[in-house]
DNA sequence: CCGACTTTGTGCATCGCTTCACAAAGGGAT
DNA sequence: ATCCCTTTGTGAAGCGATGCACAAAGTCGG
């Protein structure tokens, strides 16, 4: 039922959009080593996953690799970046300036890839006005005003489980509708609002699962990367 | 083709062991505001699955359910531990100190569900005896020793990147088989080793790839090509 | 210009997970 | 004891992702 009109589908499944910064960090990891093209075996090589998978998800995107030599680096660089829509400049919020979002906020990782902090905010007194990664600490009560005047478009959320919630209602009454949580909680939101949860202890758990099952059950090799 | 001698089916489902800690963590919250029993519909709520995956979910690990009633909430909570295997208590070891690595040391999420944090570890000379979270950090060079002597199990990596394949090699070399990696690295593990990884600017990727299509929708140009 | 070689892009079979829908099982009221 | 109501546990259909295997498409040497 797919019209033929539409040559590129603009549907891309949603394990591949998982895939594709995997292929972005790799190829990045090429591009400064001066790899000029590369074959589907030896991106998928670089990226742990299989080539035929790497193939069809690229395939996704159109046609950019050339038959008998492999993708040139630099044009699926580009490629994969807009497609994610990293050639954009995205303003990012961090809201819980504990551990956590300090840690987030010196992360190098965000700002390397279009991605800016552009306020870091918290409801403690004891922390507002503190200067982290570059950045002076704000209170929560100046979330809204934040959001809109600095084109926020995604919010990380880095409070305590109890704050969560109500923060999360006020960054999608804001306005907002990308948020990335890494609150112990599970978020309700509307629809159209998308959230991608991040939970450090429920990693420590499944990890524990197959250590058990290693160390007590018979032959089980289990490795999912 | 599967063998029917293994009465008792200890293959769960890889998506149901990461659901899991979500229904966990659900649970808790309820016994401690004092819910005796709880329904599929109310647990799947609750966790934000649907109810017949819920119950498909915990149909995996027996029959812990009474129909017309639900599930009684601590007894299914004892359950699902003990497959969790947080019934035992978990020595873990964190590698790498920096921002990240100090907010984890602290993160209260671990100690609470079985974890102990064992040891943490870094290279820097800088931050080797600081006192973190009430452990003092030591030295990479005394890491074989600590992973044997205190029995840890499961390595928490939040090195940089260009030292994360280094170090995970030797805790490997140690016995070491489940790895919950933060570092921006595919790591290269033999069969057996279980490897998770966490990033934190994939996350941000994926959201930035929904917030462009929706900002753009129908109306946005897009093959500039 | 041709033929051998390389590597992509994809049709297809398969697999695992999700969801529906309902029979089976238990509780409580009368 | 019987009937009705609730809720579980699961067969089966549906759906999307995976991986194989190969034809199509390109490069390159002669």
């Amino acid at each position: 039922m797919k019209s033929p009109s539409q040559s590129r589908d603009r549907g891309i499944p949603e394990a591949t959009v998982a895939r594709l910064p995997l292929y972005l960090r790799a190829l990045n990891g090429m591009a400064e080593r001066g790899v000029a093209t590369v074959s589907s075996e030896d991106l998928a090589m670089a990226a742990g996953v299989n080539s035929a998978k790497l193939r069809k998800d690229l395939s996704h995107l159109g046609s950019y690799g050339t038959r008998g030599v492999g993708y040139d680096v630099e044009y699926l660089v580009y490629q994969i970046s807009r497609e994610l829509g990293l050639t954009q400049d995205w303003a990012v919020a961090i809201v819980g300036v504990g551990n956590l979002g300090r840690a987030l906020a010196n992360y190098g990782g965000f700002v390397s890839r279009g991605f800016r902090v552009a306020g870091l905010l918290d409801a403690d007194p004891e922390v507002v006005g503190d200067d982290i990664a570059g950045l002076n600490v704000e209170h929560i009560d100046v979330l809204e005003a934040v959001i809109e005047r600095r084109g926020v478009s995604i919010v990380v959320l880095a409070t305590p489980a109890l704050a969560a919630q109500e923060v999360c209602d006020r960054v999608v009454a804001a306005g907002v509708t990308s948020i990335l949580n890494f609150a112990p909680v599970v978020l309700s939101v509307p629809d159209g609002v998308d959230v991608r949860k991040v939970d450090l202890s429920i990693e420590l758990q499944i990890l524990a699962f197959h250590e058990q099952r290693k160390a007590g059950g018979p032959l089980m090799a289990v490795d999912s990367q």
